[in-house]
DNA sequence: GTAAAAGGTAAGGGTAATGCACTTTT
DNA sequence: CAAAAGTGCATTACCCTTACCTTTTA
C-alpha cells in the first residue's frame, strides 16, 4: 500500500486536486508545488501506514467531471463524439508532474514549436486606446477597501508545464473543430472571445485555478504570437535574470538523476540542501550542474536550486499569529533570517521579506492614498539621500521606507515613480492656473486640498501625482510659504507669477 | 601550507501576478 | 436588467544578484 501511495503517477491527480491541497497548505493547488507535495508524502507515509482511514481519506473517488464546461463535452460538440479516447489527449492538468515533463536536456536550443508568427497589430491590452469616456478619475481618489496584507491564492508562476499543456490543449482545439494555428491566433488578436474558443479558455482557467483568467490570457496570446505579449512569452535561457523553462526542466532532470543515484527521496534532498554544510554528494551534485549550465553564474545555479528544492512547508499566507511570532524572533535574535526560518518553518527569505515588507512598519504601514506631507517627506528623504557623499547613485528603497516610516520600499519607489513621470512643461500661466485652482479651493491647510476636482480640470494634461509633485516644487521655490498660511502665500505667489507674465508680455 | 574556488548568509534589488474598482460587453 | 469579461492602477508574492564572510579544494 504504501509503495503505491508513494508512486507519483498514480497520486499526484489526487493530491493536486485543489481541495485536498487546500487541507494541508494555505495555498490555493499550484502544480509547481510538486516537490512540496512530495514531501507531504514522505513524511505521512509513515503516519499513514498505521492508519489506513486517513489514506483513503488523501485518496478519494475518482470523480468524473461531466458538467457541458469540462473539455471532453466541448471537444464533442465538434466532433460528434467524445475526444476522451484520441492518443493526444491532453493529460489533465492536475496529473502533470515533474516526473514527466517531456522536455530533456537536449532540447536545450529548439524553439521551434510556435505555430506561427503573428504579425497584425492587435489590440494591445493595456495600451492608451481607451480614452472614450470622460476623464476617470476614481483611480486617484481614496480606495474603499485597499488590498489586504496578503493574497488569498498567492502567486503561482507559469513553468514548462503549464506551456505543454497550453499546447496540448490547443492542438486538440484545433483538432476538433477544424481550424489551424493560424485560425485560432487571429481570434487571439480581439480582445473579446466568442464562440468555442471563449469556451476553451472558460475551461481551462477551472483547469488552473492557481492563475487568474488575466494571467492565463496573457500566456494563451503569448503562446500565439499575439503582439503587445511578447513578455509573457516561452522564453529560452537567457543566462541572467529568472530561470527560463528549459533550465528549469534540466535541473529538475538532474535533481531526478541524483536522487536516484543516491536512493533519496526528494525530500531528503530538500534537507540536505539546506543542511547547513555541504555534504560531499550535494558539492559534487552542484558542480555537475554548473558544467550543465555553463551559460549561467554558479552562484545563480546554486541560490535557484536552494530556493526552489527547500524542505519548508509554509509560504505565502502569514498569518496575524506568525506576524507576531516574527517580530518576536526578529527582537529577540535579531536578523538572523536562517535561524528564524528554522524555528518557523519557513525560508528564511521569506521570513526577510516579511519583516522588510510588512512586520516591521506594524500598525503604521497605510495602503490609502498618500498625503501631501507624506510626499512632501518622500521626496524630501530622496533628496537628502541623493546629496549624501557616501551613498552612491542608486536610491536605496529600503532606508528611504524605514525613514519615511509608514509605506514600504515598494510603496515608497512607486509613488516617486509616479511624482517624477515625465510631464508636460508647467509654463508660467499654467503656475498661475495651478495656484489659483488652490486658491480657489479656500483650504486653510496642504493636505486639505482637493485635488480631484483640479486633476479634472487639467483634463489629462498631468496626473494627479505630476500636479502634486509641481506644487510642491512651487512650495520650495516660493519663499513665503514657509511663513504665511497657504491663502496667502499662494495669493502672493499668484501675484509674483502675473507681475513675471506681464513683464514678458508688456 | 597556500591561494583559489566554492559554500553559507544576509542585504540589495526588481518584476510577474494579483486585488480592487470601475467600464464594457454579452 | 444581471452577469461575465476587460482594464487601469497600486500592491503583493516571489524571485534574482551582490557583498562578505567561512570552508573546501587543488
Amino acid at each position: 500500500m504504501n509503495s503505491s501511495v508513494l508512486d507519483p503517477e498514480l497520486q499526484m491527480p489526487e493530491f493536486l486536486g485543489v481541495k485536498s491541497l487546500e487541507r494541508t497548505r494555505k495555498r490555493k493547488g499550484n502544480f509547481d508545488d510538486t516537490f512540496s507535495l512530495n514531501k507531504e508524502l514522505n513524511q505521512s507515509a509513515s503516519e499513514l501506514s498505521e492508519s489506513p482511514e486517513g489514506l483513503s481519506s488523501l485518496n478519494p473517488a475518482k470523480e468524473v467531471r461531466r458538467d457541458d464546461r469540462s473539455f471532453e463535452a466541448l471537444m464533442s460538440l465538434q466532433t460528434g463524439s467524445p475526444s476522451i479516447n484520441s492518443s493526444n489527449q491532453a493529460v489533465p492538468m492536475s496529473a502533470i508532474t515533474t516526473t514527466n515533463i517531456p522536455l530533456a536536456a537536449d532540447d536545450l536550443g529548439s524553439e521551434e514549436y510556435l505555430p506561427k508568427p503573428a504579425t497584425d497589430a492587435g489590440i494591445v491590452e493595456g495600451s492608451a486606446s481607451t480614452v472614450t469616456t470622460g476623464p476617470l478619475l476614481m483611480n486617484t481618489s481614496l480606495k474603499k477597501n485597499p488590498p489586504q496584507d496578503t493574497n488569498s491564492r498567492g502567486n503561482a508562476r507559469w513553468t514548462a508545464e503549464h506551456w505543454d499543456y497550453l499546447e496540448q490543449r490547443m492542438q486538440e482545439f484545433c483538432d476538433a473543430f477544424q481550424m489551424t494555428h493560424q485560425q485560432v491566433g487571429e481570434l487571439l488578436q480581439d480582445k473579446r472571445l466568442h464562440g468555442p474558443l471563449s469556451s476553451l479558455v472558460k475551461i481551462l482557467v477551472d483547469e488552473m485555478p492557481s492563475f487568474t483568467r488575466r494571467t492565463i490570457l496573457r500566456h494563451l496570446r503569448a503562446f500565439y504570437n499575439i503582439p503587445g505579449y511578447e513578455k509573457y512569452s516561452r522564453r529560452n535561457s537567457s543566462g541572467k535574470g529568472d530561470f527560463g523553462v528549459q533550465e528549469t526542466a534540466i535541473i529538475a532532470q538532474e535533481v531526478r538523476n541524483f536522487i536516484l543515484e543516491q536512493g533519496w527521496t526528494e525530500y531528503q534532498f530538500c534537507n540536505q540542501i539546506w543542511a547547513g554544510k555541504c555534504p560531499k554528494p550535494i558539492r559534487a551534485f552542484y558542480s555537475n550542474l554548473y558544467k550543465k549550465l555553463s551559460h549561467r553564474d554558479a552562484k545563480s545555479i546554486y541560490h535557484h536550486v536552494r530556493r526552489a528544492y527547500n524542505p519548508f512547508e509554509e509560504r505565502c499566507v502569514w498569518s496575524k499569529e506568525e506576524d507576531e511570532e516574527l517580530r518576536r524572533n526578529v527582537l529577540e535574535h535579531g536578523k538572523c533570517w536562517t535561524k528564524i526560518g528554522r524555528k518557523m518553518a519557513r525560508m528564511p527569505n521569506d521570513c526577510r521579506d516579511r519583516w522588510r515588507d510588512a512586520v516591521r512598519f506594524g500598525d503604521r504601514l497605510k495602503r490609502n492614498a498618500w498625503s501631501l506631507d507624506e510626499e512632501t517627506q518622500l521626496l524630501q528623504i530622496v533628496a537628502e539621500l541623493r546629496n549624501r557623499e557616501d551613498i552612491s547613485s542608486d536610491i536605496n528603497w529600503t532606508l528611504v521606507a524605514q525613514l519615511l516610516g509608514t509605506r514600504t520600499r515598494l510603496q515608497c519607489r512607486y509613488k516617486f515613480q509616479q511624482l517624477t513621470k515625465s510631464a508636460p512643461k508647467f509654463e508660467l500661466q499654467d503656475n498661475v492656473w495651478l495656484l489659483e485652482r488652490i486658491y480657489d479651493s479656500l483650504v486653510k491647510y496642504g493636505d486639505q486640498i482637493h485635488w480631484d476636482g483640479i486633476v479634472r480640470e487639467a483634463n489629462g494634461r498631468w496626473s494627479r501625482d505630476q500636479i502634486l509633485f509641481q506644487f510642491i516644487n512651487l512650495k520650495k521655490m516660493i519663499p513665503s510659504y514657509d511663513n504665511f498660511p497657504l491663502l496667502e502665500a499662494t495669493q502672493s505667489a499668484i501675484s509674483d507669477f502675473k507681475v513675471v507674465l506681464s513683464g514678458f508680455s508688456g
